[in-house]
DNA sequence: AATGAATGAGTCTTCATTCAT
DNA sequence: GATGAATGAAGACTCATTCAT
């Protein structure tokens, strides 16, 4: 066929080429993932090669560095997260409506994505984290943090939430969050979706 | 004086000994526990030797290996929790009497070593984590969390505890207390304090 | 033409790879056989890898362990002898004979690849030795040790060979042909070849 | 009783002290001999240490290092053999019957002695056995060599010793006894004894 | 773009030696 | 003289990264 005399005469097409980079990036991207996701940082370049099929020094021509690809499998994974906080500012309805639309959201991508959720858990465990990592993980979680306390202040002041230091139910239910994430170690993918508690469970924590 | 001619044969009195190597055995798992806490098995023991200003060699004076003193550090931060368990296997009264029990001693364990509990997540994250630690760690979970399963059931059927899969309701409470022990990596010590929720909001996940 | 188009999908044809990496580890082979029969395990791979002009890592590469790569050379320094005893037992002859040219072949190892012997002597005096090259060991020393002493007891009994304890007899020829091996260490090559006694004054210890 | 009185007062007598010194000095040497015969340099001042049950630190007060203390202990195993060469130096009678002598006493050393062999060979075997001692056992084993040489040629002269090169003759002399000692390794100290061959199986090798 | 050989800095561990008592 | 705690310099091995092809 054509296309392949002119391969062989033309080193390869721009289109190819960008079309073979931006492929082979997404394939590494992906296996990498499952690798950080399971071993954080002390996850090796040749487990994520060997999890791509691809060699060794072609991670590296796709990513500079260990820790640019993880920071890039970070953000990609945190992203879903901002979108849906932003969707929850813009919405109207009462504050416990919104607090549902919050968590049941949260929930769904943690149940759907336990992966993303684990790599973000080992961005904030590991002292060896990139420091910009550290500010994007900052960042993200002090805007959900935000407005999950605005909502239950607004939400007690109107008495659908129960009474008390705003800051502890905060903390019970951020940390209920981050433990559903992490318990995706530990168990089997069946187990763990088989235990998912549904959204009615969470907001029993702030029923007055 | 009798002291002088020991002096001369004995050096160093055994006694002395003994107390320089007990006290020195503790300094040093008390340096390496801030270590392992923040980094778990990827510290490195030049890190434990200068947190606790000694030299290299001496911490293997006292522990085998990086294992072994990882290991028994895990021990010890495990050994309290077990205890109180324990306790509430044995204790009478109503389900929700016991699991309020089992609950407040869980979050003040948490609430006094933040540490302990990190020390543990990590076991539990880390693939590389020896295996006989695995087990310990996997035994007290399991006894926990059949505890815990049992008395959620038997307050179900006496109406004292909410409806619904029992082991999601087990899964939401085991999140968040996970979750606590893991924000005290991230939280000023006293902030940790301030926001740590007290029984009752945990308690209210189980309300009918 | 076709060989540019493959140089761009295809890296160091696979051939390459592969000859590259016979050569290497033969190489390093070849460079830490020197080292080992002079040290025994008490060599450094630092040292290994300066004398085969490679970096530390890099031997790794291709052999795993220090031991691995041992006991490699062992095994290769043991192969001739084992076939050479194959062929004693094979062969027809007086026991006489048959000896003799079992010493003959002992000889002529001894004398081309006195490293080979002073390998297998590090192997056994040695107290850190792997185990497995130690069993190794033993089971070529028993053969030859069982083939030997059959031999000089038939001999006796057909009065080819001298008379009296036929373990005494064995013994010193054993120990003649260890002590050749070792006498390389401390001579130069040329007057190694040169004092190297024939067969007939090793025979001459079983004459009659 | 009056001697403990003084030593309460006067710290120690000299003579005291002298007599402690030496037969500590000696208590170590015993003990250290049996672990570097096994393991040559290799041994740990702690084997020697755990050996002689004194602390590690004593070692040390009474040898400055570890090569120092290894020295000490060949130089003494070497003594008796030059002291026999010398005798037979001295001696009168047939080349034959001197070398009988020489060797009847080389083979009864090695005999009782077969500790003391495996230090000599270590030391020559080891390449990083320090330089002093490597000239020490240089001397004496030329000394012997050039001793058994003469004896050889003049018995071949007179027609008692195998005629052929001298010095291959020597070389497969000498490297019997070399072996003999080291085959004290890998044997029990009582089939050591059994299968230890008498002067007669070595003469043979001589023989016209 | 792709491969995997090659490098070297960093980590765990051992051990000769010194030091306070 | 005696003890054993303490030090630090190697040595085996790993792994991020570079390089020739």
């Amino acid at each position: 066929m054509k296309s392949i005399e002119e391969k062989q005469i033309m080193p390869r097409s721009k289109e190819a080429n960008a079309r073979i980079r931006e492929e082979q990036r997404a394939h590494i991207l992906e296996a990498s993932w499952r690798i950080f996701a399971r071993k954080g940082m002390a996850a090796t370049m040749a487990e994520v090669a060997a999890e791509a099929s691809v060699s060794n020094g072609l991670v590296y021509h796709y990513f500079p560095t260990k820790e640019a690809l993880f920071t890039e499998l970070v953000e990609k994974a945190t992203q879903g997260g901002l979108d849906h906080i932003q969707q929850t500012l813009d919405m109207g309805g009462t504050p416990l409506e919104r607090l549902t639309f919050l968590l049941s959201g949260a929930l769904v991508w943690l149940r759907e994505h336990p992966m993303y959720a684990l790599l973000t858990h080992h961005v904030a465990s590991d002292e060896t984290t990139p420091n910009d990592l550290r500010d994007l993980m900052q960042k993200q979680k002090h805007l959900t943090h935000e407005a999950m306390r605005r909502l239950i202040v607004e939400g007690q002041a109107t008495g659908q939430i129960a009474g008390g230091d705003p800051d502890q139910l905060l903390h019970a239910l951020e940390s209920c969050l981050v433990g559903l994430a992490l318990s995706a170690i530990s168990q089997s993918p069946e187990q763990f979706q088989k235990n998912f508690p549904g959204v009615e469970v969470l907001l029993r924590l702030l029923k007055p």
